[in-house]
DNA sequence: CGGCTTCTTGACTGGGATCAAGACCTGTGG
DNA sequence: CCACAGGTCTTGATCCCAGTCAAGAAGCCG
């Protein structure tokens, strides 16, 4: 993986919605570096300093409880953006971390030059809105879920969400390789209850798994598990 | 209550961040309406025609699950807006519910209008878009607090909120009356547990609660009921 | 006063977290 | 090539928090 590789617009959602005639400043101003895999690259609590995209790779997003307690909020692959919750007010310190999955090629933006670029891309404004207005649809409905769905139904809608993002191989495989202990946490419940629910999802022939790899294989059975049948 | 009052920049998330020239284009575009305590403004899977802000008044913006299930996202009171979900791709229908909790005086733009002003004012959309950063900020905390602590954190929390949002009455109450049951709904738990609950901080002597009057009195104990102890 | 809804409490239940222990990998050095 | 140590995986046993159920009390109209 070459450090410094330059975005190309279709992959990086800072390029993508930026005023052509400002694109130049971005190529100036932005840093890109290699975060390896399992590498933190910053932590609840760090001092703000800039917004990152990841132009390669796997980051996820997550929220620490406890020691050995965390959720993951959301994964951020090609073209993502990451570390946005800074925006806002008394935003000094972000409120989540970020890890990567895998060795991933990340570009930073310090804030200052981000704010300038908000300014003067009013387009680009309007565009990172109706991603957060995105994220936060989503967020609401995981919160519901959280609250009231049995754990059975949010691992399959992980598994949904996974295959949605990341899609599949050749193989027919989720185009990603997560831990156990990551799809628990992606699911907010414990190691051993996925275990248990991949495996019965496993005898009733609605998923395939092997290792960290995973294949849906009824995909009706599957979203039926995230319905809400007393409706 | 008077309808068709004139927002007053100041209470309006809409108003307060235009510029000078579009206000009048907002005062003949909007239309105010009184809604009717309990009233549903609208509801989960209605289709999309415009965006609400509330002038005065408070309403809660809830999810369903199954038939006597709810997790209330967020209250929205004096200037707030509502209903802005819609935004982002294919946002046919509101994904959320909107009620009523007293009578209130609502403000309504409908969709295309909208559209027109976030076009019109980059200020407005920027503005827009930091609070949607707060907001999912927020969402993303509570995502965690669903998954990982426990109900009487969870009580505790909605506690400190309701209070920060709605301040305290001249006799020391947060400022709003909520049932039971919207609390429960609140802080994603059941009405029993959550009157069990609400009853130890009574005797614990953090709260004082008579109907749906509650008066926090000891708001150290309380914010550590919402605090990770493992850590 | 009688028929509501809301409140209050106890008893029960079960989903899922926690604990524990053995199996199975995987690398490392002798 | 094997032994051993440190993981991760797998499974069973147990526990407990909070949801569910039920039923009486208390407030609240018409």
């Amino acid at each position: 993986m070459k450090k410094n590789t330059q975005c190309d617009n279709q992959s990086c959602f800072l390029c993508r919605s930026c005023v052509k005639e400002w694109l130049p400043a971005v190529a100036a101003n932005k840093k890109n570096f290699v975060a390896k895999k399992g590498q933190v690259i910053f932590s609840e609590g760090d001092p703000v300093t800039g917004i990152y995209f990841v132009y390669e790779g796997n980051v996820k997003v997550h929220k620490k409880w406890g020691a050995d307690k965390e959720l993951i909020i959301r994964f951020a692959n090609k073209g993502a953006i990451f570390g946005h919750r800074i925006l806002g007010k008394q935003a000094s310190n972000y409120p989540i971390s970020a890890t990567a999955l895998e060795e991933s090629l990340i570009c930073y933006v310090d804030m200052e030059f981000f704010d300038a670029t908000l300014k003067v891309n009013p387009g680009f404004t309007y565009d990172l809105m109706l991603f957060f207005a995105e994220e936060l649809k989503e967020a609401e409905r995981k919160m519901r879920n959280l609250a009231h769905m049995p754990v059975k139904g949010r691992v399959a809608q992980a598994l949904i969400s996974l295959k949605e993002q990341f899609g599949t191989n050749e193989e027919g495989h989720v185009n990603i390789e997560l831990t156990r202990q990551d799809l628990a946490s992606y699911a907010g419940a414990t190691y051993e209850t996925v275990f248990r629910v991949v495996n019965e999802m496993i005898q009733e022939t609605t998923i395939i798994a092997n290792g960290k790899k995973i294949s849906i294989t009824n995909t009706d059975k599957l979203f039926a598990l995230t319905q809400d049948t007393n409706l």
